[in-house]
DNA sequence: CGCAGGATCGGCT
DNA sequence: GCCGATCCTGCGC
């Protein structure tokens, strides 16, 4: 199985050893190259979180994306500035996390490989098993503990904390997952071979 | 393991 | 009214 060519951004060094701190550049561009490139990176609230395996994108020109039909109060924070948080509710129950990349366009965290703070994650979600804490997009709001309080504020001050390796991740790509409209835009991301994730990736015939 | 139904809310047809 | 970027439970095979 032969994987697309990776191209490597250039982060800016502000982070320690072979991890960097993401900021606002590397979110100010394509909100599909940006899916791409968060895969593998560490994402925690109030140091509560772990690795980032899936993740889908969206943007204005597509109808399923929130931001298709322009700004509403609901959506408003997608249209913020690159790196700010969006967050909405999901058929009236769940929340879902969203990093803008360029205004209008954003990244929905789909799951996360459980790393830090385990036992809060645990409580949270009334349930102990590490493959099921983070493994979608509502769930994972749960065991981070993120609400509507959260909308509008920035990635890169607490309680947030996202850093990112220097080595790219191997990536598989697929359709998105629940949505009725453009289903065939490939822009489901993950890690590829993760355990972690909402749904596993078709496999890709060659 | 697959599928149906319910919970519950804002925005739009 | 209706439907969704969801999740959990219960039922049937």
């Amino acid at each position: 199985m032969k994987q697309p060519p990776r191209r490597v951004w250039r982060r800016k060094l502000t982070g320690k050893g072979n991890s960097v701190r993401l900021t606002a550049d590397f979110f100010a561009r394509p909100a599909a190259e940006v899916a791409a490139a968060l895969i593998g990176a560490t994402l925690t609230v109030e140091g509560v979180g772990g690795r980032i395996v899936e993740t889908e994108a969206y943007d204005p020109s597509d109808p399923a994306s929130h931001s298709f039909n322009g700004p509403t109060p609901r959506n408003d924070a997608m249209f913020g500035a690159p790196g700010t948080v969006y967050v909405y509710r999901s058929y009236g129950i769940h929340w879902c996390l969203n990093f803008v990349c360029l205004p209008g366009s954003a990244v929905l965290i789909r799951a996360i490989e459980p790393l830090a703070g385990l036992e809060i994650m645990v409580e949270r979600r009334s349930l102990s098993d590490p493959r099921l804490l983070c493994a979608g997009p509502g769930r994972l709001c749960q065991a981070l503990g993120i609400d509507l309080s959260h909308n509008g504020r920035s990635l890169f001050a607490f309680p947030f904390d996202i850093t990112a390796p220097l080595e790219a991740s191997e990536i598989a790509v697929g359709e998105r997952i629940g949505i009725s409209r453009n289903r065939d835009a490939p822009w489901r991301f993950g890690l590829l071979g993760s355990r972690y994730l909402s749904k596993p990736f078709r496999a890709r015939r060659d």
